[in-house]
Formats: structure tokens, C-alpha cells, sequence
DNA sequence: ATGAAAGCGCTAACAG
DNA sequence: CTGTTAGCGCTTTCAT
């Protein structure tokens, strides 16, 4: 019944030539005359012929993959920076290799194992920081490796990012500049979420830097955190610092969540509360009010990368660093 | 500078045993004694030796590779579904090849050209309609294909999916008993998301059952239709067809934007106007009033695909179809 | 432009 | 429990 699939030796057989042609045919540029590729071509759609990329693969000792590592899948911002990824890697038939860590270093550390193993032509993960054995894996890979959506203080190679403390900065700036002292930050635990935790470093640095009361920090629940955990975070916020005049959530996302808490209860944003994040995220223009956020340019990280991991394929160069300076976006919440 | 990269057979001289006896000792259940495993183990590391899946592969004849293709990857009911499979496969030691069509069925078919070359284990694909030759791939790939979030006419092999037409019947119900009668519909434009169309129809054929009004159809964009169309959708749905009770959209993401429109209206939802969305996602949990919607149950539909391809794997069966409920939650904004 | 031979790194199959 | 032999399907290399 299911008998074994064709190989490019049969292809070869029934087209009359030897596997070596068949071979170049089904590449690009391969010197092959027009005629045979053409027969060849249409001989292995007859038999029902797939290539093996396997076979090739270990042949040729080149994948064709570029491991991606990324903390979420359900998460606009990472999937923008994917999408400018693939949409950059595939004029040069890069696939990517995708796997998402959930925010667990030990996962990441799980996946780049794993993904080590397919033979990567680069890897790019999120954030600068891992396990130790993570980073050996990476530092003794031997191909490209891409640190994003950071800029780490000891990159392991190349770097495309943004400092995240410095982002949330110049949202204090804006509230500072409106005249607005006591402001609050809503984050998520800690140790999970790095780059949540560089956020809320940059709030308070700002504040110190402004000399103001730093210390206005809640904290719901594990990262990344929903836009419901944002509502219970602004529930706690008005319990325990109800003189809050400004919060700056670690992200949209939260921020929503932060705003129907308000609107529930009556209390007016801007006015009684405003209210900030981070990302960028659809639902952030759409809500009433629109929100303040800032704008990491996710797709443009991809991109880069993308470009950076193709320029290297080229020629080789030292451990780049490329900073994609974030953009601050006022909207009504922050009127 | 960047010598070779040690192969099973310089472990295995340096550990002082044979290269099969390495291969064994990197499996799960080999036969090997522990202590020449931890030998084995102990001197890979040391010389930073990294298992080579694709020669693996090759002469296993297994990719371990279960390819899965969805129409975004930016969407929270995908992304459970991806996760649902992940969580699903890995205890089997598969991983997954994930692709995004951007709901583009070409793009599908090239994807699906892609992936076979890997030889995967199994394909998963979203929705029940493709192009000619990705059927004719997938028809001829001789492995489990599955197809999801859908019950098509005629399956390619195992279905795990559920009817988007009778889920948003049931919505429909529920405004027939509670007495509205003049309902519209916001959908995408019609070609591309072929379960936004199931939707739309079902509508139409519930509408029609009841003897009312199947015509208050508005579409906004290209789908998948974005939180802003469909605040663009409740402006024209007012304006087109202002005697309007309620509205159903396609998904959560619109609903939300035509609730935000009502409330820069001064629209009260409910009351002047009553909102249903589909897809369960966060924001509709949130927002204010919440939004009813459609629970598809999407971690399980991917749950479920694992669960079937691993028992596929053990026991191959005819064809199956797992048909997965959708559950109707009703909210605020029906009251 | 095309072909022949060799081998990428691993494991199935068989032996002991 | 461990080893030997052969070969997975392709492409590198060297011919012609």
C-alpha cells in the first residue's frame, strides 16, 4: 500500500539523467540546461517526489534553520518581532526554528539545547540573561548568536535592542514634566520577567534621579501579566498609596487592565488617575481613553536581526551591538 | 581558531568505547550500564560535543518533527492551541515546526511545501480548506494529517475541530430569547478567513431559521479584523443600519473595538445596544461592561491533536473527527 | 552541462 | 551490555 516514497535516484531513473542532475535542477543557480530541469522537474511532480532537506542538510552541513527563542507566542509585541524575522530570512530560504521559553529561564535553556541540536545557522533569543549553561551552549556554539529586546551588559554576541530602564524614563519624564510627583509602578514577580524588572529599575532610578518617593511598587502576580492581574493591581494600588497621581505598568496589557479597574469604580482617567504602559499593544489606541505607551519597534527588531544574521552569512564580523531607540506615544490617559 | 566540532566518534575514542555505544548512551532506554553512560556523558561535555538530530534523522528515518501551520501566531487562541500541542507532544520528545499563513492560503501551500521536506512525523493545519496542490501534498505526504478549529465536508485525515456556523448560532439564540429581533453581523472581508465566512453563514442560516433579518452584514478590512476596524465597523454599522439591537462580531478583538466606539458615542452597552464577540480572549473578560463570547476551547483542540497523533503513533486508525464544543459565555454586555 | 565516487554523522540490523 | 558493518539520501569533489 504506502510504499516507500520516491527518492531523487528514482526521479533521476525515470528522467534519464543521474542523481547529480536532479540535484542541481531543484536548485537555484545550479548550472542544469533549461530543457533537463524542466523534465526532471516535471518528472518529480509526476512520482509524487519530495526533496529531503534532512539528507541535504547533513550532506551539505547547512541547515537552512535560524533558532528563535522568544518568551511568548500569545504576545503581540514578540510576534511582531518574529514576523520581521521570517519576512527577512526567507528571500535567502532561512526557516525559522520557533520555541517559546514562558518567561523560565531553565526552558529557554531546555529549547536551546534542543534547537542546538538541528544545526542553526544563528540563534537569536530574547533578553541578555540565562543560565550558566545556557550561555556556554551559546558561547561555544559556534554560529551566530542574537541577544534582543536588551542591550546586556556582557553580550555573548551580537546585541539588538533597547534599554528598557531607560524607556520607562522618559515616561517619568512626561509625568514629572506635567507636574505630576507621586507616581506608582505595576510589574509582575520579580525574577521571571527580566525585562519587566529592568522597567521597573529604570521607574525607580527616574524617581531617585527626580527625588521622589520611589517606593510606590505593586506587584501581581507571576509575568507576564494579564490584563485581569492589572485590574487587581490597581485595585491594591488605590488601597495602599490612594495618593497616587500616575502609574506606568509594565505593559499595556496591564494597563488596560488598570483602566477598567478605574472605570469601574468611578474614578476618572486622566483627571483622578492617569495611567501608562508599555508596548504599544492594539488594545492600547483603541481603549477610552486611548493609552500613553511606549513603542519598543518590534518589527524593526526582527528586521534588523534578520538583516544582521544574513550580512554575517556574507561576511563574518566582531559581536555587533544595534540600539533601536524606543518611542514615546502620548495619548489621552496621560492627557 | 574554530576547529571541528567533535562527532560521536571522537567521544567515543575518548571515552574508550565504540560510537554505537555513545548513540546508545544518549538515549532514553538504550541498554547501556550507568556507568559507562555517565562516562560517556561525563566526556561529551568535557569536550563540548552536541548530538547532531539531523544525522539522527536521516538514518532513523524519524524527525521527530510534528509541523504546524496557523494563520497568525499574534493571536491568543493559536497561540493556546500551539501550546496545548507543545505541552502535548514533548513528553514524546517531538517538536514542533510552526508556521504562520497570514491567513493566506497560498502561503499555507507554501508552507506545507516546506515542511514535508523535513519529513515530519505528523502535519497539523488550521481550517479545513486549502489550496489544490496543499491538499494533493498533504493527500500523498503518508503521514497523519490533522486539521483544526474546523469541521470540514471533506476531511484530507483526522479533524479536531468544532462548527463556527452552529457556535454562533447559539449566540443567535440567545438574542431571539431574549426577545431582540433586529441583529447584525461584523465580519472580515469574506475570502481570506474561511472560518470568519462559517461564522457569517451560520449567522445568516440562524437569522433565517427565525424568520428575521439576515441582511445587517458589515465588513471592515482584511481579516483577521483588528480591534480598530472593528470600531470602524460599529461607525458604519450606526449609520447603515441605526435600528440595530445587537451585534455579533467575528471575534472578541472586534467586538471590543465596536464597544469602545459606542462608548466614544455615548452609545450605553447594553441598553442602546448589545455586543457579542467569539474567541473567549482576555480583553473581553475585562473590559467594561464584558463582553459575551464563544469559548472554543482552544487549548483542548490543540490538547487533543497531540493526544490523537501520539496514539496514531503507537496504533495507526482510520481517519477521526473529535468534535470539541464550543461553550457559550454570557456577560455584561448582553446583559 | 553532466556524471562517478565518496562520505556527511548517525543508527538499524545483526552478532556476540 | 557492547561491537561491527552497512547505509539513510543527498551533495562535495573531481572528472569529462
Amino acid at each position: 500500500m504506502t510504499r516507500k516514497p520516491p527518492t531523487m535516484a528514482d526521479v533521476a531513473k525515470a528522467a534519464g539523467v543521474s542523481p547529480m542532475t536532479v540535484s542541481r535542477a531543484f536548485k537555484r543557480d545550479a548550472s542544469v540546461s533549461e530543457a533537463t530541469r524542466s523534465v526532471i522537474l516535471q518528472t518529480a511532480e509526476t512520482l509524487g517526489y519530495v526533496f529531503d532537506a534532512t539528507a541535504s542538510n547533513l550532506r551539505s552541513q547547512r541547515s537552512d534553520f535560524v533558532a528563535v527563542t522568544v518568551p511568548s507566542l500569545n504576545n503581540a509585541n514578540f510576534a511582531e518581532t518574529v514576523r520581521g524575522l521570517t519576512e527577512g530570512l526567507r528571500p535567502a530560504g532561512l526557516q525559522i526554528l520557533l520555541g517559546y521559553t514562558d518567561y523560565d529561564m531553565d526552558e529557554e535553556e531546555r529549547l536551546i539545547d534542543q534547537f542546538l541540536r538541528r544545526r542553526p545557522e544563528a540563534i537569536v533569543v530574547t533578553g541578555g540573561r540565562h543560565t550558566p549553561r545556557a550561555r556556554r551552549l551559546l558561547e561555544h556554539a559556534g554560529i551566530a548568536v542574537m541577544e534582543t529586546w536588551d542591550l546586556p551588559d556582557a553580550p555573548i554576541g551580537h546585541v539588538i535592542g533597547f534599554s528598557n530602564a531607560e524607556a520607562v524614563r522618559s515616561m517619568v519624564d512626561h509625568f514629572v514634566a506635567r507636574g505630576l510627583t507621586r507616581l506608582a509602578f505595576i510589574g509582575g514577580d520579580a525574577a521571571r520577567d527580566t525585562r519587566g524588572t529592568d522597567r521597573r529599575r529604570g521607574f525607580i532610578a527616574a524617581l531617585e534621579t527626580y527625588g521622589l518617593d520611589p517606593t510606590r511598587l505593586v506587584d501581581a502576580g507571576t509575568p507576564p501579566i494579564s490584563m485581569a492581574e492589572g485590574a487587581a493591581a490597581m485595585a491594591l494600588l488605590l488601597q495602599r498609596f490612594p495618593e497616587t497621581q500616575a502609574v506606568i505598568c509594565v505593559s499595556d496589557l496591564s494597563a488596560f487592565g488598570a483602566l477598567t479597574e478605574c472605570q469601574r469604580r468611578g474614578i476618572a482617567v486622566p483627571g483622578a488617575m492617569e495611567i501608562a504602559g508599555f508596548g504599544n499593544y492594539d488594545v492600547a489606541s483603541v481603549c477610552v481613553p486611548a493609552l500613553s505607551t511606549i513603542d519598543p519597534h518590534p518589527r524593526r527588531i526582527g528586521a534588523e536581526t534578520a538583516r544582521l544574521i544574513l550580512s554575517l552569512r556574507e561576511m563574518p564580523s566582531p559581536p555587533q551591538t544595534i540600539s533601536i531607540a524606543p518611542t514615546l506615544i502620548l495619548r489621552g490617559s496621560t492627557s
